[in-house]
DNA sequence: CGGCGCCTACCCACTACTGGGTAGGCGGTT
DNA sequence: AACCGCCTACCCAGTAGTGGGTAGGCGCCG
């Protein structure tokens, strides 16, 4: 159905090594043109103007800007842009939240390169795609259940946190009382339902959170 | 130089797209020549027991086997295969230390693929390569420093860790009292050089402890 | 056999984090 | 104006982790 005209695809993922692989992957389906590529959610950006893509690869961890951040950009300047979330890991608040804010799909990375066919396939025809540990999390979560991302200060917190900090260094960071720090951690914890640091930092690390190099 | 006789190489890594990626673009360079790829480090040491390359490329953030164990494997059984070793994030101490195993190269995934062929190429040829961020740590750290990787009480110890295991629950985990825990764990922080329990977890993470997936 | 490294385990005083509150100020919405 | 969400800040009792020891048992190597 889609031998006439090739579907457009924008990848944007901070490892160029990915980038150039799943660019030579794709192209060896005649059915799918790669229009361009970028490592900054930004730079995709101006790329995805520019060529009108059907379809948006999207990296969830990238450094400056948040994957859901950038979905919302999207959204707002290629309303008829399908996006699909790509992630190294299954983090559970950030799949749903990838989908209230308009994600078409969300894949994890150690899917087969298949199944990313599959997902720009489905997506540009206009439905949704998950890969299968994604679907699991979706259903186990109600519809209701707002998902909520952190606020600001929340996300600060969590950041220098999953960067080595202890409260106390934190509070100094952000000229904040130690008090302070401690409720909002202890607000994070509530809303993602993670009780111990270890699996705060995690959940940060693998969340796109965090600069990763210290 | 190479022209004549392809460079035979097998690539180890437990993400499919990067795997089908990698081979893909080098594919395109004809003095390279892909003979088999593997998502295990064991089934990789496999492959290349059959293949014999001259090179082989292997993620250091592995599920089952850690990276350096998988060099000392490889180095056993194929003595003259060369391995260069693909990392996420530039973890200083496993670079070191897996140079001291006997990799020939570590480059990290955030390089072009023009690099990983340079990469390739430099080691094919008897010689070392290292990736930009990779040889400053290296300058940085004398060579009578031990660099000493943890042992493998230790390691257990901060895998658990960084999967968001409290002390009691590790000690629960391994059959230990939670004062050994205690024990092993000022043990990692005083080898590491790190303070905090955040900063721990972010190295193993880092380092390619932990499943990644709990 | 003596030494060394590792694993195990405990003591102690101290500090940090936890989880439960409350609460004032501020800005935006209804 | 009243409400709500967010940021700020504190109280308290309890638990967990820190950092300094010591120490016995075990296996390996010279």
């Amino acid at each position: 159905m889609n031998e006439v005209k090739p579907i457009k695809v924008v990848l944007i993922d901070n490892h160029p090594l990915v980038l150039d692989g799943l660019r030579a992957v794709l192209e060896t389906f005649p059915h799918i043109e790669v229009v361009g590529t970028a490592g900054l959610a930004l730079t995709g950006l101006e790329v995805a103007i520019k060529t009108n893509p059907a379809v948006v690869l999207i990296d969830i961890n990238m450094p400056k800007l948040s994957g859901i951040e950038a979905i919302e950009l999207f959204k707002a300047k290629l309303p008829d842009c399908r996006i699909v979330m790509l992630s190294m890991h299954d983090s559970r608040e950030y799949i749903s939240a990838s989908v209230l804010h308009g994600a078409s799909g969300y894949i994890l990375k150690d899917v087969s390169t298949d199944e990313i066919v599959t997902a720009i396939e489905t997506v540009a025809a206009g439905r949704t795609y998950f890969s299968s540990g994604v679907s699991d999390v979706l259903l186990e979560r109600r519809p209701n259940e707002p998902a909520n991302p952190l606020t600001t200060r929340e996300h600060d917190v969590l950041t220098l946190l999953a960067s080595g900090k202890s409260n106390r260094e934190i509070a100094q960071s952000l000229s904040l009382s130690e008090a302070t720090v401690e409720t909002h951690r202890k607000n994070i914890k509530k809303k993602l339902g993670i009780s111990t640091t270890a699996g705060l930092i995690r959940y940060a690390i693998d969340s796109g959170f965090s600069a990763a190099d210290n």
